[in-house]
DNA sequence: CCTACCGATCGGTAGG
DNA sequence: CCTACCGATCGGTAGG
């Protein structure tokens, strides 16, 4: 056990992430994920109690990081509405970009969650993005933004931002952070030069 | 057979749509599908071949909407590349309204479709995308949109009209063609009041 | 980490 | 549209 080598714990993890992310959750059996290791599908029990206990790793784990972006983005920061949701921007696309497969699986599988966890999942979620709520809200009423239903606006907005885990390429010519900043710039200011 | 009662295939697809939104395809079984048409699971294949039969009709039904939405809003059509971005947009957004729950299975599932249909399938998403990038491409010569990555702006672009379906509510204050301008007018002139 | 195995469920067929 | 049933595969356990 040392910084190079993962522990199998988290290679079954890793594996199973981007299966999860290929083939989804459902469609992904248990000797798929052996096999991808090149176990056998009983002894992947040494290592993790469940199928759903893996998924259920990834999804609270990505949320994890998407709440400590956005707290450290916000946290103490005082200023206009569009500074504050270009933060927040930037935040979500660095916790996206951090990994990109849990990304995926945290965006499309959560789901499959089984109770209670799909419950708190759900209500990790909505906090979430009432942050994203709140300051829209401020943006509204000071005149800053243009007249736009909250949620209507909200959900539009992260949407954008969510598609970004299936192209980012940590290898490419933009870093999170340009990333971030340029979706925040277009959101603010529109495609159509002034 | 008439207007007011659906054929008995088009209630099988019909529930099927509705489960596959609700749970995967992957995760639904046939049995399901049985239970909410209150018949046995072997009795659906009088009415399909298989399961996968059901995903292909529905992800090629609504792929047929997309083209028939966007020839229309654009064939002909002459103007800047503003005017046709914002055609094209909201003709998206009109036939994700037509049938929002066989929208989320076209965008979501479409991954389960086994070649050569998954091929097929993967074509004509380029090609309706070609569309939008064309447009941006246009724009992006002509000065009139902002220095952005044609692949990158069209991705984002869409993912944003894309989870309109999660949300649209045929009885809700807004007609699909309000919901595509106001769409089109925020991907072309920001949030931020000017 | 393996062999051996469990009961449940899967998509689908035969024959009416 | 049903009963009866098929072989394959599922997530998971016992015991080493």
């Amino acid at each position: 056990m040392n910084g190079r080598v993962l522990s199998k714990k988290k290679q079954v993890e890793q594996t199973a992430t981007s299966l999860f992310q290929q083939r989804g959750y459902a469609a992904t059996s248990m000797r798929d994920m052996a096999q991808a290791l090149g176990i056998e599908a009983a002894s992947l029990y040494s290592h993790i109690r469940s199928k759903e206990e893996i998924l259920q790793n990834i999804c609270f784990r990505m949320a994890r990081l998407f709440f400590a972006a956005q707290d450290e983005a916000l946290s103490g920061f005082t200023g206009t509405a569009s500074e504050k949701l270009s933060r927040a921007i930037v935040a979500h696309i660095k916790a996206i970009t951090e990994d990109t497969s849990a990304s995926a699986v945290f965006f499309s599988e959560w789901r499959h969650l089984s109770e209670p966890h799909l419950s708190e999942f759900k209500e990790m979620q909505a906090r979430y993005e009432g942050t994203f709520r709140e300051i829209l809200h401020e943006g509204l009423g000071s005149g800053e933004f243009v007249d736009l239903d909250e949620k209507f606006a909200m959900l539009t907005i992260l949407s954008a931002l969510n598609w970004t885990h299936q192209w980012f390429k940590p290898s490419g010519r933009m870093s999170a952070e340009e990333i971030g900043q340029r979706l925040a710039d277009v959101i603010l200011n529109g495609l159509r030069k002034k």
